[in-house]
RNA sequence: CGGGGUAUAGCGCAGCCUGGUAGCGCACCUGUUUUGGGAACAGGGGGUCGCAGGUUCAAAUCCUGCUGCCCCGACCA
């Protein structure tokens, strides 16, 4: 992409409205836009972040067994009657009437309509066990948005809901999740903490929120260092087999949030110098939830000895949208963010110098082809923009590698070569440069 | 929903107290000189001063009402 052709309105000074880190720079790095209070359009380099990140939470859930949908934004007010929760679920769920007058509403979340896909086909227990997730926007009309994509009223949920016949079964469904959400979090650069989490009426533990450290997270959380140095399963896991080994090492050490926090059982179960007291920003949230909705919507599977029973079932949340913050809340510096590669937009910026130079277009030509050939998304600055200019905005933007091309270094044969995350530079050869990215 | 702020060009701000028809920096456009870490000079474009009403010869400025947005709290992926 040439960046005399792209979208990207970066911005010198910081937007009044913008408090935390993060929200600063979508806003600087030309990310979002803000429509209304939570309320964002997502700009091509943020919605290139977006996709990346959606493309590994697919890969994981895919691996895991889950099978994508797409279910509507807008649902009819009667589900959530069959449910209770229409009228339980308060100012947060934003209720629209369409030109009948028939009561509608901007989903908050779907339980009740998945419940009502699986009871509509799925009769026998031999079709478990079933996970079917999607990627959506919701809409929660919070009292008070804040922190850009945050905490907005309208984000994107990962949001995955399992179906099986009984309690051990939905034990194990809930592990699958577990690792899965250990999987992608690692693979975003992020090291997330599962902590147990209020698991609401149900009780019991399959209640886990997955919590990114970051110093300026919104909520306080304990935890045993032990947490945080712990081997993330691979991706030959076997998502068929019981997961309770792989899973165990992660429940076991202490881990807490602010809520949920007991400081006399974190002393005694975490010695002094392993207690790691610190801020979160919970981007998972996972739960088993047994047959709260199947039981009411008559979502029910005929057992082995013939019998309807409801299905046990359990939700499994991840916001991508969320994620962008967090991931820049954890990875960023004075002069911008700094881009897991995973993630980054691009995954090399080209910076020429001297735009019009004959050598050093012709470089840069020969570089974005290269490197466009062995499958890299590059960002190449052919504005004549001054060169501090340059550089800033490409720090600004985060990308992990970058590649700058000028007369001085070209004299000599070679091009510079630096590294977003250590800042080291060093002088190549245009091939040696090319050999170095694609490794 | 309680408390506190704020609203003037795309962004950041001054002007308001003491009324006289809007200004600065950045960004943008033209030209020249420049060029290795947010260039210099010259010229230029861009504004219903959040909205509505009122006071006045005259309102960004004073008065009244409303709205948007931000922060703190309670609430939350």
């Amino acid at each position: 992409m040439r960046l005399s052709r792209y979208f990207l309105p970066t911005l010198k000074e910081t937007p009044r409205e913008a408090e935390i880190v993060s929200h600063r720079l979508m806003l600087r790095a030309g990310m979002i836009r803000q429509e209304a209070a939570g309320i964002y359009s997502w700009l091509p380099l943020g919605k290139r972040v977006l996709d990346k990140i959606c493309a590994i939470i697919r890969e994981e859930q895919n691996r895991a067994g889950a099978i994508e949908v797409l279910m509507p934004t807008l649902q009819p007010a009667d589900l959530w009657k069959e449910s209770g929760r229409y009228d339980a679920y308060g100012e947060e769920m934003l209720r629209i009437a369409d030109r009948h007058d028939r009561q509608m509403l901007y989903g908050p979340t779907n339980e009740e309509m998945i419940t009502a896909i699986f009871r509509s086909s799925i009769r026998s227990y031999k079709d478990l066990p079933l996970n079917l997730y999607h990627i959506q926007w919701k809409m929660r009309d919070e009292v008070r948005p804040r922190f850009g994509t945050m905490r907005s009223r309208e984000f994107l949920m990962k949001d995955a809901y399992s179906f099986d016949l009984d309690k051990e079964a939905s034990r194990r469904a809930y592990y699958r999740m577990f690792v899965a959400y250990l999987r992608t979090f690692h693979r975003m650069g992020l090291t997330s903490v599962p902590m147990q989490a209020d698991s609401g009426p149900i009780g019991g533990d399959l209640s886990h929120e997955f919590i990114i450290l970051a110093d300026t997270g919104e909520s306080e959380v304990f935890c045993d260092k032990a947490m945080l140095d712990l081997p993330i399963p691979g991706e030959d896991t076997d998502f068929t087999g019981d997961l309770a080994d792989l899973v165990a090492p992660f429940t076991v050490p202490y881990a807490a949030t602010e809520e949920m926090h007991d400081q006399a059982a974190f002393e005694a179960a975490v010695p002094e110098e392993r207690r790691v007291s610190a801020r979160g920003i919970e981007v998972g949230h996972i739960f088993y939830f047994g047959t709260k909705y199947s039981e009411p919507m008559g979502a029910v599977v005929a057992g082995p000895d013939g019998k309807d029973v409801p299905v046990e079932m359990g939700s499994y949340g991840i916001g991508p949208t969320r994620l962008v913050p967090a991931i820049i809340e954890a990875s960023h510096d004075e002069d911008g963010i700094i881009w897991p590669a995973a993630v980054a937009p691009f995954d090399v910026g080209i910076i020429n110098m001297r735009p019009g130079d004959a050598d050093c277009d012709a470089a840069c030509a020969t570089l974005e082809a290269r490197l466009q050939a062995i499958g890299l998304d590059v960002l190449y600055d052919d504005t004549d923009a001054r060169g501090g200019a340059k550089f800033a905005q490409m720090d600004l933007i985060g990308l992990p590698k970058q590649v700058i091309v000028g007369p001085k270094g070209l004299a000599q044969g070679e091009v510079e070569l630096k590294d977003r995350r250590t800042g080291e530079r060093s002088m190549l050869s245009l091939d040696d440069a090319i050999e170095a990215l694609t490794a």
